[in-house]
DNA sequence: AACTATTTATAAGA
DNA sequence: TTCTTATAAATAGTT
């Protein structure tokens, strides 16, 4: 249809090939939108030039991955990539992973054991006391953590007595020295050099303690 | 193009309608097919009847999944229901409960128990307890499920035990009759009245016997 | 499904 | 690209 008649095989001049290939195009989706009206069809019409650019029809009743289910129901091909195929199966599997851990935990649970056998609960009882087991020795592994804790307490609190202790006998010296007004440096440093610590001040502060304990409650 | 011009509106004459519609499909995949092999083009079209059948062209040099990929690189629409779009997310969800309910049996096992406080595992310590309460229960259940099997099979064994003694009885008959030539029906009769089957015979089979016993091992 | 008068699409040229 | 136009192709209505 035109000046001449024309074979059907690739045009070779390009510029021809693309003149022709823009034409038709238009008429082919012209075709496509009078049938959707005239006969109420559905169309999905996609082309891609030699260039990579794309146009698209589609009937304005119904949308693209609509006529893709339709189509997939139909001729029964996959339209999507292995990858989406492969992530359904993934699911699939997991989900019965799943299902399959659900049923361990209520077993261990001790619920829905009327279908296991006498074998299969001895090997249930088996694990549960093994479980038992594991966690009792966590369990006296913290009862130990807090003797130590303890341990480490009252031995903090010896020595802090023993400051304390000190501390009083020296506030009675400062006291005594005050009292006496007799300051030699010498003598306090001497009487102080019994504790490590503010041995140079002439008064004391308790200070907080926050001991570093490895046992959590 | 035809005998008289058409407007583009519906055709409401339905079995015109039909004719148009399949002149008219042939038509376009026809134009199709041209533009494919006049300018390399890639084509898809797809085009549903309004009785729902389908046809489909493709142009040889690809395939509509390829097509629908570049379709979706080009136009950035998703081609996917929303059920495959969500797969990736679902999969997540599952495989992050799956995770869980793995540490969860690792606990249950006693295992990985180190990040767990006192309380955590005290709770766990109740739960393989109110555990194992369950299973045991389940497991006297078998028990006394023998103990019933023992006491049926100790039934079955007197009644047997009597049943065989009482063959053995009238063998001794049988053997005494036949030595004294004394063959008489009512005679034997009577004597095999005892039992309940076979009571016909003169001599007796000992069948085999498959109890129906209801707990299994 | 064939026919054919007519409309429509388009090849070539500008 | 777009317009023009001669001509090929498609097809509406008919048989």
């Amino acid at each position: 249809m035109g000046r001449g008649k024309i074979e059907i095989k690739r045009i070779e001049n390009s510029s021809n090939r693309q003149v022709t290939y823009s034409k038709r195009r238009n008429g082919i989706i012209k075709k496509a939108k009078e049938i959707t009206v005239l006969c109420d069809a559905k169309v999905s019409l996609i082309i891609f030039a030699t260039s990579g650019k794309m146009v698209e029809y589609c009937s304005p009743s119904t949308t693209l991955p609509e006529l893709l289910e339709l189509y997939h129901k139909q001729s029964g091909k996959k339209l999507w990539d292995p990858k989406h195929e492969n992530l359904s199966n993934e699911i699939e599997r997991t989900k019965k992973e799943n299902d399959s851990m659900q049923i361990k935990l209520r077993h261990l649970k001790g619920e829905d054991l009327t279908s296991q056998n006498y074998r299969e609960l001895m090997d249930l009882e088996d694990a549960l006391e093994n479980g038992l087991t594991g966690l009792r020795d966590k369990l006296s592994e913290h009862v130990d953590g807090w003797r130590e804790n303890i341990k480490e307490l009252e031995e903090m609190n010896k020595h802090l007595s023993f400051d304390l202790r000190q501390r009083e006998m020296g506030m009675e010296n400062n006291v005594r020295e005050l009292e006496n007004g007799y300051h030699h440096q010498s003598q306090r440093g001497a009487v102080n050099n019994h504790n490590d610590y503010n041995s140079q001040m002439p008064f004391f502060r308790v200070q907080p303690i926050q001991p570093n304990l490895q046992h959590r409650i």
